[in-house]
DNA sequence: AATCGTCTGATTGTTATACCTTTCACCGAA
DNA sequence: TTCGGTGAAAGGTATAACAATCAGACGATT
């Protein structure tokens, strides 16, 4: 008996049933974005299920981020875009599970993006580093003006990631910062700011000389002074160093 | 207005106040790993709904890998003891919507894995060095056998991220490994274990003398090694080169 | 003594039906 | 053109009932 594998007889339930199919038919491109799929009581007929049954196979796709679902007149369920907010999302719930650090999240995002950042060097493209200095310029704008400058920083550090032009790593930096994304926002001061804006300009520079060692020592500095000006921030706070969720999908 | 940020008055769907009270309930600790959550009906009686909106709720808290659902005498929902899974499976759930590659997942392994391996070359202890030499052992038995090298070789990369100290970036490394274990498995021969087996010997040697700078250059090497061999494999395979999902959670 | 059937109660899975709530396209009046 | 009413479509919820599944108890059979 060892070596053989049986395999299950059939899906526990129907719904589960009614997931694969739909999740197929859109992993295949039958079902492509935007696309909206017949309503819960015409899916029902179709699959020969009732209404509830449906719905449940809905809730299960709704949350893996594959459709969302509207109410009203011309409701119903339309195929996501994407769902990169829900990678962030099951990160976020593993890490609260499991107790880990915002000081771990940011050292997590040190490695990662010093190595995308490499990356990033030896292949930005003119698109790419066009990119990168349009979010660079609109730092320094709201540097000046001593207004928030986490929105543009971020801009930056997701413009980067995409130059390194490996999707599943620019979704990793994306996920991670999600994460950071609230605490950033609440430490933010104006001294670190004009830091921060003066290290993006340094790695830019790098990046469009192409040259992947001082792009990736540049970020690994900026970084480390982030993780660093993370602990001493968090020392100052008397709540646990534990991330909030993601935040929520946006709307539409 | 602009920086206000206003918060939703409540919950679109009744079922989501549900998944937020039970999801608390689960991070804030008040109900435990194993823990059986009270039968639908009961649920339902407590929060003063229906048996469909417990439902709803349930399917959801599932979906997250927070519960899961057991039918039958002493069936119910069950918090689930963790849900790394789900991470792995939102991550292939991304790549198939986005078509990305194996030898994608493969690059952004190196990326993560490469600077993960300096890391445990610094912080390895005593026990870490002990779990990833019994797990290069291992190796060395298996492939004196001719055995199938990809679990002992699993477990090695396994251990190395562990000896990291960071969990954010194991359970990235245990993610992008999932995507790959199933390829990994088909594209095995004695050959490459051979060198596999001979790269993770030079790699313990390094960690257990503490030196992040060879550690990181062999781990480098080890995993690009890694990449051209499985972009060979792909030249010689006639499927399209996106993963398949990741397996599916374990029973019990 | 160990195994196999069988019964029973508990619990989820599914169905059917009905009604409520939300949303939107449409139309007519100001 | 703009405003507001209105009705239909679609999801959200409630209720009651039955089906499928499973653990455990219990006894019969080997």
């Amino acid at each position: 008996m060892s070596g053989v594998s049986f395999t299950p007889i059939r899906q526990a339930r129907a719904s589960g049933e009614i997931v694969s199919q739909i999740e197929r038919a859109i992993f295949d491109g039958e079902l492509q974005t935007g696309d909206r799929l017949e309503s819960e009581r015409e899916l029902a007929e179709r699959f020969g299920v009732s209404r509830i049954t449906v719905r449940d196979a809905l809730r299960v796709l709704e949350a893996r981020g594959l459709v969302h679902v509207k109410v009203g007149a011309s409701g119903g369920a339309f195929v996501s875009d994407t769902n990169v907010d829900q990678v962030a999302e099951s990160i976020s719930t593993m890490i609260q599970l499991r107790r880990m650090t915002l000081s771990g999240v940011a050292e997590a995002r040190t490695v990662v993006e010093t190595a995308t950042c490499e990356l990033a060097a030896e292949r930005a493209d003119e698109a790419d580093i066009r990119r990168i200095e349009q979010s660079v310029e609109k730092g320094r704008l709201v540097v000046r003006e001593q207004a928030p400058h986490t929105e543009a920083s971020m801009d930056f550090h997701v413009a980067v990631a995409l130059a390194a032009k490996n999707e599943l790593l620019s979704a990793t930096v994306a996920a991670y910062r999600d994460l950071l994304v609230q605490t950033l926002h609440d430490m933010r001061d104006v001294r670190s700011a004009k830091m921060t804006q003066k290290a993006h300009e340094e790695i830019v520079d790098a990046i469009r000389s192409h040259d992947p060692e001082a792009a990736r020592k540049l970020m690994l500095e900026h970084l480390q002074d982030f993780e660093k000006r993370l602990r001493r921030w968090l020392a100052t706070q008397e709540q646990p160093a534990i991330v909030a969720r993601a935040r929520h999908r946006r709307t539409g």
